[in-house]
RNA sequence: GGGCGAAUAGCUCAGUUGGUUAGAGCGCUACUCUUACAAAGUAGAUGUCGGGGGUUCGAGUCCCUCUUCGCCCACCA
């Protein structure tokens, strides 16, 4: 620790204080907290990062903006709890490990067996775990490391049986059908936000069905059309809207309805569809008609090829507004199909194996791929005469983003979560305040996806992850099966609530094991039943989280005390998938919500506006940015750039690791493993470096010019302080009576006190970027600016030495504390050093010392709100613009900053008064002199006018002038001046604005004219003065 | 298709309940190494507040509409 002020170097050295500073505030357990009854909890649960790779910015300023609170709460006598830790991402994890086995070792995770991939995935999480926390840490997030959590492991698995059970043994979880998304080249389901959409070209086919038994007069055929002729082989039938005309008229009512309120632009668009509906209606509306007519008759169609009969049936599914009317059904293989036979109760014929190839349901086709199934689908429909047309269409096709091959629908059988009661609890908890969601306009999706009360598919066919305790064994009959369930039930673990049974239908029976308890398991297994292979959703063990990390099911003092936590912040794309399930897991465990508020923070987008992901290859590694800007910067600069209604562009750079060039990030360049310097020319890798060859050329951060700001903010606190702890010797604590208070002093309090409510109230409603600036605004504009400059005269006077140094101490300690939850690192420094020089700073009599020796856990300020002095505030904005005047003219002059400058101010004698005790300031802010200041002050012959509203300043120019210059400057001041009267004239003559509008409003209107009037005249005055000094 | 949000200086963004001539940082220009800080200081230039209507004495701010962009949800025989 260095002890002289003088020794401090210029420049923050966060790269080697950071640490120190990280070291110190753990081993002294500044982050550890514990149930403590003498206080109030704060509780934040992380959101937990997902393995898959290591943290980008968006997580920085995630958890950026819980460590703020953290701090703030820690600061304000709270027991502030953040648990830390990390999410297995069940698919996102396997996925990424499976690929890498794919690339390096050639194999698949059938190579290899469940045991051993899963091992592997350990090893990756182990790795990937290590380098987020070390992250978190070099952000400098102050969690309780000792509580450190993972979702897979034996605590939150814990929570996860005890969950599960208890929701099988209520009865909600069951199991069905469900169509999934299937990869066909990995053999796996993936969930929807695994598949992306590509528009290729593709065909229209339009086939035709015999119908079996037509009347005379009746179709012969039912036409229908199809994207993907193959799936006709699990047909099981043909559907036609029940009533074609009504349908066709509302979709025609609708469309007059848009074209009644419709732009000239959209018109022929519209007109156009209405006379292709009116077309449909005469070709083939007839004939819709008839087939609704058969099919509620009960007519069968045979289905070419497979030559099965299939019904003809109706069911509103099928749009008699598009393609022919009619729309084959094939529950198994289309999401659309799938309801239609649920509502119709067709059979659900599978035809495609897990590898993508037809099974023995396909006939004839059985063991084609589905490509070549297609081909031959179509040629033998083409040769029997019943492929009618064929139309080129472009398609939307969902690929698997893991594979990028397409995905087939694919009915599987999945477990299910009933939601009816568990979201109807999350909508009341919500709609009555007991969670409030920030910004409240989140709270509407939240609630809308509730409402629709979707059971929860939570069955993943994975293998990392928390593997379904459930053991399933199939029986002969209902009977056998009953007997089996009776004999479990006789179990003593049914009877001490360790296992609960269930069937399905018609004879399976499963059952639900509460605990990881091998008796049990190797008893059922001896039964031959066999554990259920799926693993749960990830967010399954998420919704947990607030709870698991706690202890739950365990009722441990931690969950008492820190349950429900205080403040969940993440982003908006997870509300219903993370946040919503939260709510309604807590209710149903703890039976009380799992926090009382959520804050939903801002998106941090790339310079084109896209979301940072790994797969764009647009994330920026905090890391990169600490190491370049520091952690204070990181972080001040994302608080900086939290506001409440804007997503947040960052445009980024690579920095040339040989230069220091800054390369901009493009779209082009942004996936490159490596790049050539446009400067130097050398080429360096980026975080896609895979090949030997890449990594082991130097790495370029990728860096962005946003955090400067934030950067140069901290310096400059830095040095400010550099500056107060270099001019504290001799520094005496003790109170300052009011009467040894100056006006800046008064000011500079006055001020403080009003950020210090400003502050507290902006963290309080998660308004960072408002606090943000109000500390940056307070610390380098007020602080900085004037009162550290004007202490510099006053401290050199013996006789302002002492209250001069108090003030500043007092400042510098209540803004360092402001400061911290932000900036820590540096704030912390700067408390070290000030304790050293100055260890009691207070100036009231009132306020007991400081007792902690940490920033971190020192007090937050309270608002002294009988400083804020609003004359005060007035009389010191006249005396900073009366410096901004002499300083312009100074500017324009051309005056060099060496050269005094005298200048003479008319104004009221109260002001005059006040400006004679500021003359040592003029001399220190602007190297200038005030002659005369007074109402009747004598003007210098040669001079330069301002006004300032409640004083006109005036330079002495006499000898320096350029006149031409200032009479240049008087002219343009008049030609605006006189546009400004005139537009308050109109106003005030404007009988409407005088009647109307308030009365305060219109003499203020009043008081601008008057005010313009008189400068006006002094600028014309001046002028004439000038102009005659030239002689012209 | 439904919902939400955004559009303000070259760039990135503030702008509280409508009320003088719309702000900040970066960048730009000029001048300063003045003993806390050149990552600084002083001064300066830069705007059809996306377009069009409307309400109002008065609109960046409220209403309608259009355009563009982003996000979420749904759907696409």
């Amino acid at each position: 620790m260095i002890s002289k002020a003088e020794e401090i170097p210029n420049r923050f050295d966060f790269a080697t204080e950071a640490p120190r500073l990280l070291d110190a505030w753990e081993s002294h357990g500044c982050f550890q907290a514990d149930p403590n009854p003498q206080k109030t909890p704060f509780t934040i649960v992380i959101p937990p990062p997902n393995v898959t790779g290591a943290l980008h910015l968006g997580h920085a300023l995630n958890n950026t903006l819980q460590d703020i609170l953290i701090r703030w709460h820690r600061m304000q006598g709270h027991e502030s709890l953040w648990i830390p830790g990390t999410d297995h991402a069940g698919i996102a994890t396997q996925a990424v490990v499976e690929r890498r086995l794919k690339e390096l070792e050639n194999k698949t995770r059938h190579d290899l067996g469940r045991e051993s991939l899963v091992q592997r995935i350990w090893e990756w999480k182990d790795q990937y775990e290590a380098r987020i926390l070390q992250q978190l840490k070099r952000m400098g997030c102050s969690c309780d490391w000792r509580r450190t959590r993972f979702t897979l492991d034996p605590m939150c698995a814990r929570a996860v049986r005890t969950t599960f059970f208890d929701l099988f043994r209520k009865g909600w979880i069951y199991r069905g059908k469900r169509l999934v998304n299937w990869d066909t080249f990995l053999q796996t389901a993936v969930s929807d936000d695994e598949v992306f959409h590509e528009t290729i070209k593709g065909h229209f086919w339009h086939l035709r069905y015999p119908i079996l038994d037509s009347r005379p007069g009746d179709p012969d055929f039912a036409v229908v059309a199809t994207t993907r002729p193959e799936t006709m082989l699990g047909d099981t039938a043909v559907a036609v809207h029940p009533e074609p005309a009504k349908a066709l008229d509302l979709v025609e009512a609708d469309l007059q309805a848009k074209l009644a309120g419709a732009s000239a632009k959209d018109r022929p668009a519209l007109e156009l569809q209405l006379q292709e509906l009116q077309q449909r209606r005469e070709n083939l509306l007839p004939n819709l008609i008839k087939l609704a007519d058969m099919a509620k008759r009960g007519v069968q169609l045979r289905l070419p090829l497979a030559n099965r009969e299939i019904p003809l049936i109706c069911d509103p599914w099928a749009k008699p507004e598009l393609g022919s009317g009619c729309v084959k059904i094939t529950p198994a293989h289309d999401p659309n199909d799938y309801e239609v036979g649920l509502r119709c109760q067709l059979p659900m014929l599978n035809i495609l194996h897990p590898n993508g190839t037809l099974n023995e349901n396909a006939g004839a086709y059985a063991g084609l791929t589905i490509a070549k199934a297609r081909n031959k689908v179509v040629a033998d429909l083409e040769t029997q005469g019943f492929l009618v047309q064929v139309e080129d269409r472009e398609i939307d096709l969902a690929h698997s983003d893991r594979s990028k091959t397409p995905i087939e629908p694919y009915l599987a059988d999945q477990w299910f979560v009933r939601m009816d009661r568990l979201a109807q609890m999350a909508m009341d908890a919500v709609e009555r305040g007991r969670v409030k969601i920030v910004p409240e306009r989140y709270a509407r999706g939240y609630l809308d996806w509730l409402s629709e009360k979707r059971d929860w598919p939570v069955g993943r066919q994975l293998w990392w992850g928390h593997q379904i305790s459930i053991w399933s064994k199939p029986f002969n009959s209902r009977e056998s099966c009953e007997a089996a369930q009776h004999a479990i039930e006789r179990w003593p673990e049914f009877a001490q609530g360790k296992i609960a049974c269930s069937i399905e239908e018609p004879h399976l029976l499963h059952v639900c094991v509460r605990d990881e308890d091998e008796p049990i398991q190797g008893k059922l297994e001896k039964e031959e039943f066999v554990r259920q292979e799926d693993v749960l959703d990830t967010w399954f063990s998420s919704a947990l989280w607030p709870h698991s990390t706690l202890g739950w099911p365990e009722p441990t003092p931690e969950l008492k005390y820190f349950y429900p936590t205080s403040t969940l912040i993440t982003s908006r794309d997870i509300i219903t998938l993370w946040v919503a399930r939260m709510v309604l897991m807590g209710l149903n465990n703890v039976g009380e919500v799992p926090f009382r508020e959520v804050f939903i923070h801002p998106k941090i987008l790339d310079g084109f506006g896209e979301t940072m992901s790994k797969s764009k290859g647009n994330g920026v590694d905090p890391i990169d940015i600490i190491d370049r800007f520091g952690p204070d910067a990181l972080r001040f600069g994302l608080a900086w750039l939290t506001t409440e209604t804007q997503d947040v562009r960052m445009p980024v750079q690579y920095e040339c690791p040989h230069c220091q060039a800054l390369i901009a990030q493009s779209k082009e360049n942004r996936q490159l493993a490596r790049i050539h310097c446009e400067k130097c020319g050398e080429a360096f890798s980026t975080q896609w470096a895979e090949s030997e060859e890449d990594k082991a050329l130097l790495r370029g951060a990728v860096v962005s010019e946003r955090f400067e700001v934030a950067r140069n903010f901290c310096n400059k606190l830095w040095n400010a302080s550099r500056f107060v702890l270099m001019n504290l010797e001799g520094f005496q604590a003790g109170s300052v009576p009011s009467s040894d208070l100056r006006l800046e002093d008064r000011w500079i309090l006055s001020r403080l006190a009003s950020l210090t409510r400003n502050v507290t109230e902006s963290l309080r409603h998660y308004r960072y970027a408002e606090a943000a600036r109000e500390l940056y605004e307070f610390s380098w504009d007020q602080f900085c600016s004037y009162y550290v400059e004007m202490a510099k005269p006053r401290l050199a006077n013996p006789e302002h030495r002492a209250t001069v140094q108090r003030v500043l101490a007092h400042t510098l300690d209540v803004t360092l504390r402001l400061l911290h939850p932000v900036i820590p690192f540096v704030t912390e420094a700067i408390w070290q050093h000030l304790n050293q020089i100055a260890p009691q700073r207070s100036i009231r009599e009132s306020e007991s010392p400081e007792p902690e020796p940490w920033l971190i856990r020192a007090t937050w300020p309270t608002a002294h709100l009988q400083d804020i002095d609003e004359a005060i505030e007035r009389q010191f904005a006249m005396f900073t613009s009366v410096v901004g005047a002499v300083r312009e003219v100074r500017a324009r002059q051309g005056v060099a900053p060496r050269e005094l400058i005298r200048f003479v101010v008319q104004c009221s004698d109260d002001m005059a008064m006040l400006l004679k005790d500021m003359g040592p300031f003029f001399s220190s802010l602007a190297n200038a002199q005030c002659l005369e200041a007074g109402q009747h002050a004598p003007l210098p012959a040669l001079r330069a006018h301002v006004a300032l509203g409640q004083a006109d300043v005036f330079v002495d120019l006499s000898g320096l002038v350029d006149v031409d210059a200032e009479i240049s400057r008087n002219e343009k001041l008049l030609e605006n001046l006189t546009k400004q009267i005139q537009s308050k004239q109109n106003k005030l003559n404007n009988e409407n604005f005088v009647s109307r509008a308030p009365a305060d409003v219109v003499a203020k209107e009043r008081d601008s004219l008057h005010e313009l009037a008189h400068q006006k005249s002094a600028a014309e005055e001046v002028l004439a003065q000038l102009r005659s000094s030239k002689g012209v």
